[in-house]
DNA sequence: TGCCGGGTGGCAATGGCGTTCTCGTTTTTC
DNA sequence: GAAAAACGAGAACGCCATTGCCACCCGGCA
């Protein structure tokens, strides 16, 4: 189930991390075409994350993009079936993104408990981080489009679930551990997984009914909040 | 700043618990056109509510509200400054019908753990009962406007913080008395508050991105977690 | 050399939907 | 009974996603 699970025979000029989306607004051209498919599709995809990090928000229209990546519409639906395949390609893109930065803020710690909390805390911060925050070149602001995975999982149910895959995947495998060390005590991992998940990615929506900064949930505390949760 | 401050001088036939919203809606016309204008707002409301049950969301048409409702788009205009308007009427309402719901649940209970266990119990079944429930006479479908208040929280949180107060405080109000009395350990109760409310009213996104029925989260599954992240 | 088909750019056209405007007709109010 | 406010019907506008259509460019093939 993991997502490179089936790409074993995609050409070597793909690494094999290459996320699903990729594939498949790729696929349909073939050999030598690829490439040049590739950089087209990535264009569109650079630009939507630009006007994504200028307006703060994913309500951008397909007509900005263009001008953005100076494209064409007749090219825009050669590669998205629509604006949600943009949207959702977006939002694979930047899980992905998060996947490596969570791999390395867990890095190889030995203790199952520590590697739960810098995971959970990390992903507080990844899903939190307020519009304003700079960031450090070559990432974006995923704010808007965590957010907007909201309303994808409405419409693509499966598709959100396959794209958070490595996410989920990760966590399960943490609470795992914690739990056949005893650091924890959960009687079904899957479904704690989905609740730390859930706990940690969207707090920012109770954030966001808060006033004053004084009472905003910090990491620490949601971190707090599921440890005990986890009975750990 | 209570929903009925200003409105000591209404007629009779308002009882004093009307919310916010009607309030809004209705005070551009005064005395005796009042309650012509407030069965018209009613008429609005109904149909809407109407339109979500049969299409399990929110995403309707003015149009459609108005031919079911049969009433002018002019006349809808005068009583909302526009669809969103609407919806945040319609998710005040069903809020207000949920604290009435709750009341019934934590009933007059001695046990403030028993207490906060009831209330935390119906809010998941609250939020999280799928489309599909038959429910009762005189109630309606609530998902899909629980779901779509994440949205209007986007682009208004005040309001959208103002229509849950209800719930909100009846929350803390129970977390506190919990605390009071050592059950649980919070810190700040504000902020625990806040935790449990999101980890409840929302395990209905972890549930949606899940494929089967055996791994959702249950509402006795998210107060086990609740609890025990209040140290209880 | 000329024909052909796929990939492409440009752009007009369509259709859905929220919102605004206009105008003539009630209904309220004093 | 007249001025003012409310109302109904619907045309009109603006925005946007999506589709259609046509001309162009280019590499292969007779």
């Amino acid at each position: 189930m993991s997502a490179d699970s089936d790409m074993a025979e995609v050409d070597p000029t793909q690494d094999e991390s290459t996320p699903a989306w990729r594939e498949r607004a790729v696929s349909r051209s073939l050999g030598a075409a690829r490439s040049r498919a590739e950089r087209r599709v990535q264009r569109f995809l650079d630009a939507a994350f630009e006007l994504i990090d200028e307006k703060g928000s994913t309500e951008f229209t397909i007509q900005e993009v263009l001008d953005r990546s100076k494209q064409s519409l007749r090219g825009f639906y050669q590669y998205f079936d629509g604006k949600d395949e943009l949207l959702l390609a977006l939002f694979e893109e930047t899980v992905h993104e998060a996947t490596d930065d969570l791999r390395d803020a867990v890095g190889a710690g030995s203790e199952p408990l520590e590697n739960l909390r810098a995971f959970t805390i990390r992903l507080h911060e990844w899903c939190d981080d307020p519009v304003e925050t700079p960031r450090k070149r070559g990432t974006h602001n995923r704010r808007p489009i965590v957010e907007f995975s909201v309303q994808l999982a409405a419409n693509h149910p499966e598709r959100v679930k396959a794209a958070m895959a490595p996410i989920s995947h990760m966590l399960l495998e943490l609470v795992e551990a914690a739990a056949a060390l005893g650091a924890i005590e959960v009687a079904d991992a899957r479904r704690a997984t989905a609740l730390v998940q859930q706990t940690v990615m969207y707090s920012w929506f109770a954030n966001r009914l808060v006033e004053s900064p004084r009472t905003r949930v910090s990491a620490e505390e949601a971190w707090e909040f599921c440890l005990h949760g986890l009975r750990g």
